[in-house]
DNA sequence: GTGTGTGCAAAGGCTTTGCAATTGC
DNA sequence: GCAATTGCAAAGCCTTTGCACACAC
């Protein structure tokens, strides 16, 4: 399926196709939401005990550069990584209890055309962190 | 002016006002822009040689709690900081030359007006970095 | 076989922390 | 004087890099 996508993809591009790099491509396939660099590292090395997180990085590095997996910073200090075809969502961050709310891409389309209109900028819409405050934690305050 | 402010502000609070701290905030009000940690540090310590950059965490932090600064992460893997009440604005961080655009405040107001209706998130839209691609480089692609 | 990719270990950049000495109040 | 702060040095966290070996093609 779509992993095998990515790897034909890689070689295609004359990439090798090292059992490394499709460990770290499945455990983004397979993530839920938003996985990061030691948790794919942690998945791998479950299944294969010599994996080297500095592959990771690389593997990551490499995807990253060839538009097949995003990257967002929600934030905690380290990257979280998402593979490109997947359903896009946004992300409002509570800074005071550290909730994460997912919020409908098409949120922010309106902001998105006028930036493009008014900045000639074209604003990376994958995936986006808003922080702030959630109702709970402003009501209890 | 504002550093006087915001010093009778920190003692009013109980906590110490010791020329480090109050060159720190000097530093932040001083800057045009957002200043990051090791900036304020290289001002400080110009003057006043034995400044220790924990120190300048460590006051950073403090004003962060109790808001008197805030923070914004332009994705080059340190945090800047710049003081509340000076005129708030966003930027446009263009991932390929690295150019900053200043986007005026106003422009995110009816996306925090949604978010806030739909999700009762509120968004801390002080200072936003909006990740992408300028008019010029997508033109050179 | 050849050169790309990996493992390992070490370093690098930013930030935090423990603790004794200092200093504002 | 006493507790809040600082200076110093060391560590912590995430990520990157140099280099010899391994392996995908």
């Amino acid at each position: 399926m779509k992993t095998r996508w990515i790897g034909n993809k890689l070689s295609n591009l004359g990439y090798r196709l090292t059992p490394q790099r499709l460990m770290v491509l499945k455990a983004i396939e397979d993530a839920d939401d938003h996985i990061s660099a030691e948790e794919i590292y942690d998945q791998v090395r479950a299944r294969y005990p010599k994996m080297n997180i500095s592959t990771v990085y690389r593997t990551l590095e490499l995807v990253k550069m060839l538009d097949l997996v995003t990257e967002t910073d929600l934030g905690d200090g380290r990257v979280r990584y998402h593979c490109m075809g997947k359903g896009h969502h946004h992300h409002l961050v509570c800074q005071q209890c550290g909730q994460i709310i997912d919020a409908e891409e098409s949120i922010v389309a309106p902001l998105w055309a006028e930036i493009m209109d008014k900045y000639d900028f074209k604003v990376d819409m994958k995936h986006i962190a808003f922080f702030g405050k959630c109702g709970k934690c402003r009501k209890g305050k």
